[in-house]
DNA sequence: AATGAATGAGTGTTCATTCAT
DNA sequence: CATGAATGAACACTCATTCAT
């Protein structure tokens, strides 16, 4: 009768009106924080009757389940083929590196909605599926650094799990705080900031982080 | 007859009952977001009149600005101490870490508050104090690594605006998925997990920035 | 199209669907009244899909409607027979009361509906076919106790109209406050409440319509 | 901040637009049902704000629950006076008879939602309040019958607790099906009605309560 | 003949803010 | 100076019903 009524949402079936709503939920979640956007904003802006978003999601919170699923999948993926590749350690986490940033980037906007509202409210179901990956995401790094340290490339005194923070929190505060480094180093287009992120920023974090594994203290 | 009508809010005057709001609306927003926090709540919270709020700051708006302003003040004022000590480059570095750290973990709340919501809407007014002290505490992050490179202990070729991101991303990134690394790191109490990072955490930090600023790669 | 487009509804036709649904609507309309239940609720309970409802009825209304012919019909036919029967006045009235209080028991949840419903919305259509059946009814009983006065049994100045509303009323207010009379009376489960009714509550009805009819005043 | 926090309701303090919104919501109930009325209808008929309802009493679950204070307490009053009273046995049960029918017919309204409504759902709360209203209202009618055995004018062999369902099911049946009535006695006034309850109906229904109490079976 | 998809209208409730006192 | 009362707007969500298939 109502079109979904899985509870694990990992089958989730999404047709096109399902996907444009995702979009738009990301957009205005994005742009708007959780709270602050109403289903009314998005039945709007995805130009869909407003009772869809409950008739098709269940309701609000069941939206942002669906759409963690729908959004982080994809890195999942990509960092589990990395693992599979033959390279250098250090080139291994460089491109580690470069994925968390394009894949981050591509979807800034749910990735910054899920680390800000997530931790803040009881979310309880949603923080589950996020957490599941942040779980996978810990894994792949620990694998690549340890397979360095093996290859006697990277230090051994390293707590790893402060390696993600310190890549993905570098990426982030520069996000959150886009219009602030745009004035600053003058980046007058959106295209010459995201530029800027895949060039200096990707590499800045790459040297951060391949001095830390490499050089002794 | 309402006792706020500046609108620079720089001479602003706080009696004992705004301070209790103001105290109230930082745990409040740092808990569920500003969005998620409604006047209602912080007046019951704080035990004062529903209308206080409007009276005292004009709006709820108002009232986040007066928050910012209430809580970057004293940061501001340590940093510029550091300026004047006489320290090693490393060591003003690591100092320097340390009061992000402990200036932002004792006002997490306004800290998280303010990255999300000021990038997130166009709160103009409230996000030119905030901009203001970031280009404040860049200066002094300028200053002290300039000073390192001329005594040829930092490299030259580093990005300093870069340096902060790094810095307060890292504790960020950890401190927004505090369940998450509870649970990780096995940090049972509210007291281990503050603990965990004035001391790893910070360490972590430090050593990051010092092999960034002292390394040649 | 639509199967049903007689407004009569004197020859509905019922397949094991339709009656499925009336009784699933006679259950939760009793439980919930007719506002409070949602053909959502039906059609979960009744494992049909939700269009079915209209689709076979018309609307809710009429589904109501059907309802009450459905559930009035026997009561109808028993009293018919009732007036055959070859007893003494007092018996007479006797069997009438257990039939009713029987009948009504037995379709409890649907003259719940009835009586509260009917007479509270501007229910035209349904109230009709309910009218109907009272003025049957009232026939009935009023032959019954003619003949009781003919006999020289009865007393010949009762208002007879009344005698239905005292003998169903008393029946209706002792179900209504079911919960009332079950702590009251110590009537611990269903069964026992049930059996209150057949016995101690049927024999007060037919001892109260017997002093009245029976005894001058 | 609120006007209404205390849940005990019992000195519930009831301005005029307290009252205005409790007497519209009584004339509501009773026309359309609890669940048929909507917070807008009362508020469209009330001439007050949508958010009054809210605002006043907290929810329309718990208007509803002040609803029945507010009609409930001049009853018990009444009864408790004719406690008082040095009458004659039959005397003594025909003013409450005419007590518990002028009174219901009073709030007519109110009590039918009563019986329906809080017999219907959970509304636990409301019910108490109910329950209580009920029991006070049968020891009262205990003592009258009680003090009537005494004087040997009553038999003894009657179960006390079902003399209300008679005397109030028998009005509540015939209010119930008002315009079936007004129909078959041609009361075509709603003052004609009325005078018919207070003459006829309340005469049936002392006639019956006297023959059942006074003579033998 | 039957139903999944979809919808506009409506629900109770909470919101930030205003204003008379 | 401070606040209780009040409000219109907005909230997430559910409703009975329609309609293309």
């Amino acid at each position: 009768m109502y079109p979904i009524r899985n509870t694990t949402m990992s089958n989730i079936e999404l047709n096109d009106k399902k996907i444009q709503i995702l979009e738009v939920a990301e957009k205005l979640f994005s742009e708007k924080g959780f709270e602050g956007t109403s289903i009314r904003d998005i039945s709007k802006h995805a130009k869909i009757n407003i009772a869809m978003v409950s008739y098709y999601f269940g309701s609000k919170e069941r939206l942002l389940e669906a759409l963690i699923l729908y959004k982080t999948s994809d890195l999942k993926l990509q960092l589990e083929n990395l693992l599979q590749e033959n390279l250098e350690p250090v080139e291994k986490v460089n491109k580690l590196i470069e994925i968390y940033v394009n894949g981050i980037c591509l979807n800034k906007g749910i990735y910054r909605v899920l680390h800000f509202e997530l931790n803040t409210k009881k979310r309880e179901k949603s923080m589950i599926a996020f957490t599941e990956l942040k779980k996978g995401n810990l894994k792949s790094v620990e694998r690549i650094i340890t397979q360095g340290q093996e290859k006697g490339v990277f230090r051994k005194d390293i707590i790893i799990p402060l390696i993600t923070p310190t890549i993905i929190g570098t990426f982030f505060h520069f996000h959150m705080n886009k219009s602030f480094f745009e004035e600053l180093l003058d980046l007058k287009t959106e295209e010459m900031f995201n530029n800027y992120i895949k060039t200096s920023l990707t590499k800045h974090i790459q040297q951060t982080i391949k001095a830390l594994l490499v050089y002794e203290n």
